[in-house]
RNA sequence: GUCCUCGUAGCUCAGCUGGAUAGAGCAUACGCCUUCUAAGCGUACGGUCAAGCGUUCGAAUCGCUUCGAGGACACCA
């Protein structure tokens, strides 16, 4: 429909020799009285024209023609405001019902590859609220591009290399000499989740204490694998499923990571000092630089890091997105400055950063640490609220927020969460077609014709575009609140009307009608991962 | 100290490629179940969009300054 007007605005000023360069604007109205549509072109051609904007909008008028427009509005400043007639609303209706599940869907993204990563979270422990949030957004995106065309791939890096799976075979190895009454120290940077401590008493119930001489190869290997399966289990309950695992190990095996050191030494982004080699980033994007190679010869976890990001452009893709917390928001830099050192364009790089969600109890705040081995786990947070719930309640906010996550809220008052808003429109639909129910689509609806009904078809409508939206500007939540608004247009419009009557054809209409809407529920449901209740 | 992100109703948040009277939920008060699910609908209350200056026909939205919150500034990862 939007198109159709700004077509029609384009002949209306070649009509009027007028020449406009930038896209025509159109906008849908807040308030009803201002139409269907509207257009504040009048008010930006009056500097180009330097005629005051309403004897524009006039001139426009007087020209403009379009079948569906059915009447055209000027008012102060200068906005034309266009009322159009209904048949379209009723187009598209016809269409939900014969494409169901795909409505909505597009091909703006068609031939474009997009690797998105993110939870990325080390094997160390398991996921907590954290990698909730990220791992929210970050399907939800995977989720929204697919619709619309691009071609996804769901990445997790795994970090199961350097000095963390050192410590975290170190940590395991204690908490297992501790079960054997034998001392031997958790290290510096160690690890004290209960998840360790499980593995350790895992170990002793198969082996009591006979593996008191294995090597520390032994704690390492067993402790990432069985913490990436915990991971991996989370992710699957929380309705994630990752496209490709790459290891940090692997990686290194690949390439030779001093190969790509090598290449940043051959175009000149390396150099010497204090017996170490340093990254010359602040060349490039970086405030300073940054340590390689350390004096004692071993790498940094800046090494491996490069690594996988030039596998990554090596793969073939149109775009990368990195999802991080904030608290990695300086390490952008230093990837994109390797990213150019290397010879790819940085540009294809795209990093979010969440804020971090800070857990608050009783009005306090409660400190997350891993010394305390004191968070809330995914695993938790699902037992406790579900997954629908924990899902709907990261979806619902922007990556910007410094959210606060409420304990007593999620786990005391879960009805609060407004995915039972939702959820609830769609059961009530549910409900009504297990009375009755029409698959047969009529050539003309004859009887959906008052405000009510109007205001429903529009918010349909409109899903498709807030979808696409939603893919470009990488913004989930634009989802979650339009499938709110429509939970809320729709409760409203069944309050007001019955769907079932004596009246054959109004009911099969109706019928229609809310079928659709409740299709358009599944599918921005499913967008953000959320799988509504047939009951509740 | 330097750099990033944020500041919108009592609380939690939308709204930001500049548009018309700044929106929801929760909380508070009051209505609505003999009819398809009241986990619902409706009404009221609630705002110097942190503050100031600027750009513009027009600013919550863009720019600068100040204040406040969070984070980053390792030969840790």
């Amino acid at each position: 429909m939007k198109d159709i007007i700004i077509n029609a605005l384009n002949e209306c000023l070649k009509k009027l020799k007028i020449n406009y360069s930038e896209e025509i604007e159109i906008n849908i109205p807040k308030q009803k009285e201002n139409g269907d549509y509207s257009s504040n072109l009048a008010l930006k051609l009056t500097k180009t024209l330097n005629k005051n904007p309403m004897e524009i909008a006039n001139e426009i008028l007087n020209n403009f023609k379009c079948e569906q427009v059915s009447n055209i509005e000027i008012k102060n400043p200068g906005f034309i405001n266009f009322f159009v007639n209904k048949d379209y609303l009723f187009d598209n209706l016809k269409k939900v019902l014969i494409e169901k599940d795909n409505y909505g869907s597009s091909n703006i993204g068609k031939n474009i590859k997009v690797n998105i990563e993110f939870v990325s979270a080390n094997p160390t422990g398991i996921l907590h609220i954290g990698n909730a949030r990220g791992g929210a957004y970050g399907d939800s995106l995977a989720r929204i591009m697919r619709f619309c065309g691009y071609e996804v791939t769901e990445e997790y890096y795994v970090n199961d290399a350097g000095n963390q799976i050192n410590n975290l075979g170190e940590s395991i190895k204690a908490r297992y000499y501790e079960k054997c009454k034998k001392e031997y120290p958790i290290p510096e940077g160690g690890y004290f989740g209960n998840e360790i401590i499980e593995l350790a008493d895992e170990i002793y119930k198969e082996h009591k204490d006979e593996y008191l001489d294995k090597e520390i190869e032994y704690y390492k290997e067993l402790g990432v694998r069985k913490l990436l399966n915990k991971i991996i289990n989370d992710l699957k309950e929380y309705r994630i499923n990752f496209d490709v695992f790459t290891s940090e190990k692997e990686i290194g095996k690949k390439y030779n990571l001093n190969s790509i050191i090598e290449k940043l030494t051959e175009n000149g982004y390396t150099y010497e000092k204090d017996g170490a080699l340093w990254f010359k980033c602040s060349e490039l994007y970086d405030e300073k630089d940054h340590v390689l190679i350390k004096e004692d010869k071993t790498l940094t976890y800046l090494v491996p890091d490069i690594a996988y990001h030039y596998d990554k452009y090596n793969r073939g893709y149109d775009k990368l997105i990195d999802i991080f917390g904030t608290d990695h928001h300086g390490y952008v830099a230093r990837l994109k400055s390797s990213i150019k050192a290397l010879g790819n364009e940085p540009e294809k790089l795209e990093v979010k950063l969440l804020q971090l969600v800070r857990l608050v109890e009783n009005n306090e705040i409660v400190k997350m640490s891993k010394r305390s081995g004191k968070s809330v786990t995914l695993k938790d947070l699902i037992d406790e609220v579900g997954v629908n719930a924990a899902r709907y309640y990261f979806s619902k906010y922007s990556l910007d927020t410094q959210m606060d996550f409420d304990l007593n809220l999620a786990k005391s008052k879960s009805n609060e969460n407004p995915v039972y808003y939702v959820s609830y429109a769609y059961a009530r639909i549910s409900s009504i077609l297990r009375e009755k129910d029409y698959e047969e689509i009529p050539n003309k609806f004859e009887t959906l014709n008052n405000e009510d009904t109007y205001n429903v078809l529009e918010k349909v409508y409109v899903f498709p575009e807030i979808v696409k939206n939603a893919a470009i500007k990488e913004l989930p939540h634009l989802i979650t609140n339009y499938v709110y608004e429509l939970a809320n247009i729709f409760h409203t419009y069944y309050s007001k009307n019955r769907i079932l009557s004596n009246d054959e054809k109004n009911t099969k209409e109706n019928i229609l009608l809310i079928k659709a809407v409740r299709q358009t529920i599944k599918n921005a449901l499913n967008l953000i991962g959320v799988i509504p209740p047939e009951k509740m």
